[in-house]
DNA sequence: ATTTTCTGTTTACAAACGTAGTCTTGACAA
DNA sequence: TTGTCAAGACTACGTTTGTAAACAGAAAAT
């Protein structure tokens, strides 16, 4: 059935996850790179960080090169796929694995810009054909 | 800021949602009613049940009216409002807020069916309207 | 060569979670 | 009346998470 990736197992979580951002934005990165994109917006200081890229290797989730005397980190997995598998869980949970009810429940609640309905519909037209 | 609303702070975790989800279904219910519903399915013993209405019962979740000797359970927060708190977390994470861009990945992972895109082009109609 | 400065590793610790056992009490059957 | 039993309350305990300090080794600077 579906493609299922995403090191099994090991789940990545919320703090973990920003720190797989800094890395899918811009890599390699040392734990210090990670720091400067991350540490500020939430409020870490950098044995923090340190402590979530270690878990994130120990999971399997980035990779690490040595360069001198530091490492350098990198993504192992996909963003598409965290972020695939994210919203298939949540829609899984939520709406009994169907789309449809998730998107009514963002239109109903002003989640949606016009932007936004713009580009879906365009989506939807491209599908189409 | 820009603090979740929701109910007061306290998060609902995966399990608990379990529970709500039985009480959303029907209610109000015993605890062993719940569990009737949710133990076979998450492989669950009565006293975890307990613990889980509990924690809900603390977090302001779901109240609980007495009835004869025991208590029956009825949720305090409607399940649109969790959802909706939900899937606007999950956009804003991953997304940056935006929903075209969970539109297009769920699209792109034929997480879609034929059905789902042709209530979200329904949906899309009304709204344009 | 010694000190300073980075870097990664280890260890820590509280809160949340998942999961469940024990204690207490009151209703009820025998 | 007394023993049974179910229901909620309290307690427990291992794991994950968030957050970070302490430590060790090596490169760089002096």
């Amino acid at each position: 059935m579906a493609k299922r990736k995403q090191a099994p197992g090991e789940r990545i979580s919320e703090a973990e996850h920003a720190v797989m951002e800094a890395l899918w934005t811009e890599n390699p990165l040392s734990a210090a790179d990670v720091c400067d994109r991350v540490c500020a917006a939430n409020d870490w200081s950098i044995p923090t960080v340190k402590t979530l890229l270690g878990r994130l290797v120990s999971k399997g989730a980035v990779g690490t090169e040595p360069e001198g005397r530091r490492f350098l980190y990198h993504p192992l997995i996909e963003r598409s796929d965290y972020v695939g598998g994210e919203s298939r869980r949540l829609v899984d949970r939520l709406f009994g694995g169907r789309a449809a009810p998730l998107f009514a429940h963002l239109a109903e609640n002003e989640a949606l810009t016009d932007a936004d309905l713009e580009e879906i519909e365009a989506l939807l037209k491209e599908m189409r054909k």
